[in-house]
DNA sequence: TCTGGGGTCCTAGGACCC
DNA sequence: TCTGGGGTCCTAGGACCC
């Protein structure tokens, strides 16, 4: 047996832990640069003219007329709340999978004379009373029906927020219950295809055969129709295999037409993926580079292009990669335009010691780790950028995401601890 | 004026190898 | 008339997840 738990609206539930003022009310968290809406807790998402992922532009007279209560990302406070969450899991189970920031599997095989409904209710009190995060328990044979149950945990109001599937009739009565796309694997474009076909639970999705599942939905229709039947066909992954790409995209705060300033925000997406991939003790072979105008925008003239460097050897370098990056941003730049996002992407990750030099070079030269450890070091203990390359500049970071509604970054911050008044 | 970001897996097709 | 067979690697595109 798989147990799945997820948190209830995590971001904004994570706010609302330090605004007791706010229980109970509509709260709703915004994406970077207060784009549109990523995250709404239960009292919002009840008004329904809130859709997710709205421009918030758009909507901004209906969250205030509703006294919605809205948040930048905060995602400091989110990811250590996460680490707390996940700590008290691995209380409960030899064996957690970590599957996002708010969401964990749990092996429960072998726990034979342990009563699985006290078990998840456990959880669920444990976590509310460490942390004052609301989750949900599914506990099921599959990770897919655990997936299942965890939805059946919140939206049957019978469950309280467990929900067992330990025998073959409860398993038939969830395919009975669910849509076909409450089904995870199954997004927007299957369900469609199938509601045309006349498959709307998740039951008649069973009852199709297989081989019209593999035909039209590959290898992965057919793990998805297989673990709905109690067949586990995905594996469990306690240790998380090493990341295959690591980029970052992110939006300017304004359109900026200068090379100048993009080859800033260039140099400082290097610099922050080049940190996680040092983290994960890889070399990188190959550098994306992407720039975008604003597709959204009607007055603006449109372009975007993208190019790939190999790099000579595979490496792990701050430096070497910004040089390198800096020379595809050149090949793809056109002036005349106001370009919104640029995108770096960092892929053909190889482990750093099986790094292989070329005729010209050794591979020591662009894997020497001393410089960069000092440099993660101390950019770990004083602060981001405390000492970096200058190409991300000195000027005001014009590109820098705007986050005009960022709550106290209550957990990691002594300046920003939670100050609590005393009356009179 | 203003519209998110970071990933994974699978398949088909092209280019190439012997 | 009629043109092999077995394989790898890479990329783009599609679908999905949170």
């Amino acid at each position: 047996m798989i147990a799945m738990v997820d948190c209830n609206s995590f971001y904004a539930s994570c706010e609302q832990v330090f605004r007791p003022d706010l229980w109970g009310k509509p709260v709703v968290v915004l994406s970077n640069n207060d784009g549109c809406i990523i995250a709404a807790n239960k009292e919002a998402k009840q008004l329904t003219h809130i859709p997710m992922f709205e421009a918030v532009f758009k909507i901004k007279h209906i969250l205030i007329e509703n006294k919605v209560t809205f948040f930048s990302s905060n995602y400091t406070l989110y990811g250590e709340m996460s680490q707390r969450v996940m700590h008290i899991l691995e209380t409960f189970s030899p064996s957690v999978e970590v599957y996002s920031i708010d969401e964990a599997f749990l092996d429960v095989h072998g726990f034979t004379y342990v009563d699985l409904r006290a078990y998840g209710t456990d959880i669920k009190e444990r976590i509310y009373r460490y942390t004052g995060l609301p989750v949900g328990v599914g506990i099921a044979p599959t990770k897919v029906l655990a997936k299942l149950a965890n939805r059946m945990s919140k939206k049957l109001p019978e469950y309280n927020h467990v929900c067992v599937l330990d025998t073959d009739a409860k398993r038939l009565a969830a395919l009975e219950w669910a849509d076909i796309g409450d089904i995870w694997g199954i997004g927007s474009k299957h369900r469609k295809r199938l509601q045309a076909i006349g498959v709307f639970k998740a039951i008649d999705f069973v009852k199709l055969p297989l081989a019209w599942v593999r035909k039209e939905m590959t290898i992965v229709g057919e793990r998805i129709w297989k673990e709905l039947q109690g067949t586990p066909c995905i594996e469990f992954m306690e240790i998380p295999n090493p990341k295959k790409a690591i980029g970052t995209a992110k939006s300017f705060g304004q359109k900026l037409p200068d090379l100048g300033r993009i080859e800033e925000a260039c140099a400082y997406y290097i610099t922050e993926v080049a940190e996680v991939l040092r983290a994960q003790k890889s070399c990188a072979t190959y550098i994306h580079v992407a720039l975008y105008t604003n597709y959204h925008s009607t007055i603006d003239k449109q372009y975007s292009n993208r190019t790939t460097i190999t790099l000579p050897i595979p490496t792990h370098d701050t430096f070497t990669l910004i040089t390198h990056a800096r020379k595809a941003l050149h090949q793809i730049y056109k002036s005349g335009y106001r370009y919104k996002k640029v995108a770096v992407n960092l892929t053909g990750l190889i482990p750093q010691s099986h790094v292989q030099g070329n005729l010209f070079e050794k591979p020591t030269k662009t894997t020497d780790t001393k410089l960069m450890q000092t440099l993660d070091v101390l950019n770990r203990k004083f602060g981001k950028t405390t000492v970096s390359s200058a190409m991300i500049g000195t000027r005001v970071k014009e590109w820098e995401l705007v986050k005009k509604e960022r709550s106290p970054r209550y957990t990691t911050q002594w300046r920003e601890l939670l100050a609590i008044g005393v009356m009179g």
